[in-house]
DNA sequence: CGGGAGATTGACTGATCTCAACCCGGGTGG
DNA sequence: CCACCCGGGTTGAGATCAGTCAATCTCCCG
């Protein structure tokens, strides 16, 4: 039996200082489903797929989930990591629509859930919160414009230089300089957009010429200025 | 010298039942700033640019508006369309960043500015105002996703085939069944995100399989079901 | 009539994808 | 204890979609 990270005074403590929830109200904190602790998911595990109706609020307390479509072929496009403080699902959940991504964890995760209608409920009576999930919302947005210009234009040597910092931005790196995020080469190549054997190729190639180091799935970031002129980012 | 469409009652009527502003009480409708009417925008004028600040909302009223990044080389990625009802520029609003995407006019077009302070304050106040906002926001979201999806899975083909199917859905047909909306080659480049000379390729090859008729820059749908196909699109 | 923007076409190139073979390590069942 | 299997990872060869370059054409406008 594992035990839980997050229960009780804890969970209420991470809830009350994540950003979506950090301006609810003692009262409001109390009316949140809390009690029974988080729901926990093991690694690879689905926590919601494509098409089904969520209708609730995914709060990510531990544990990294990745969001993604699945296309045509078959094949997964990642939109998009969370981590713990983030929120999943609540595209699906102010709209009304069904949701148009699946979430699987790539790590052990520990998961709260709260309802629509609760959320809507304080969107409509909390302006602060109301304000907190606009930003949230206009911040993927402009991610993803990002994004589609990315992979509308950029070659995929580019993407993936760019991937990689990202991931470093995002999830950091551990005391030996490797990245904190274990991905497969396949999970890789459904982030930048290509083919499993095209990002194999490039990482071996960006080994070659010492900008990363790699060993198995872990990745250490040797010349991060280089990878970032390769990327032609903005930033 | 040109007659504004939309003065004094005419637009305060028409922001009224505008998707973003449909929930304000007449006394918030009082404050907004319509008493001078709209700005009027030649064809082919920037509204704004990537980088600026910007600081409110753009209430198109008349007009199609083209919202689009500046890639690294010098290359445009189109966004979006904005139409009379659309805003724009509410994410660089709310999150108080820099405007990630510039907009230019791709018809003369009809303007109304609100500044930003009065938005956040009608968030904060008017919790159904704070909901159509919100879910605007995740609209956009959800097609920013899907625009993702496919340009990282989809062939040139199958995206130019979804990109007419969606501007008739978007701007529906004249009476000769033509598109309503009119772009250059390299606009419908911009969107589908690839060359110039492989859309005109692509759009003869259509005319050729009698999909699509083409008068300059005039299309005609001949065959709505097979684009619909060969798009492999979802609905 | 000259100029310029947009549209078209052809030829060439090359970045990426696909297919197929093979490797490697861990787990499992006999 | 060992053979086998399976999911990932690698590598090579060949096919091809799509981008680039360059020349030409067609309007439209001043």
């Amino acid at each position: 039996m594992e035990k839980k990270q997050y229960t009780g005074y804890n969970l209420r403590e991470f809830i009350s200082t994540s950003t979506v929830f950090k301006h609810l109200t003692e009262e409001e904190l109390d009316h949140l489903p809390l009690e029974q602790g988080t729901d926990s998911y093991k690694k690879s595990s689905l926590i919601y797929e494509e098409g089904v109706r969520i209708n609730g609020f995914f709060i990510v307390c531990k544990g990294i989930i990745k969001i993604f479509k699945t296309g045509f072929d078959g094949k997964d496009q990642i939109i998009r990591f969370a981590k713990p403080g983030d929120v999943m699902g609540f595209r699906s959940t102010i709209t009304g629509e069904l949701a148009c991504t699946s979430t699987k964890a790539i790590e052990e995760a520990e998961i709260v859930y709260v309802p629509g209608e609760m959320v809507k409920n304080l969107v409509k009576s909390n302006g602060n919160f109301a304000m907190d999930l606009l930003q949230i919302a206009c911040m993927e947005l402009g991610e993803a414009n990002d994004y589609i210009t990315d992979i509308a234009q950029k070659t995929v040597r580019e993407r993936l230089a760019e991937v990689i910092i990202q991931l470093k931005w995002t999830f950091d790196i551990d005391k030996d300089n490797f990245l904190q995020i274990s991905l497969t080469r396949e999970e890789l190549a459904n982030i930048v957009g290509t083919a499993t054997e095209s990002v194999i190729r490039l990482l071996s190639e960006f080994k070659q010429d010492k900008l990363i180091e790699i060993h198995g799935r872990r990745i250490k970031i040797l010349e991060e200025a280089k990878l970032i002129k390769m990327s032609n980012m903005h930033y």
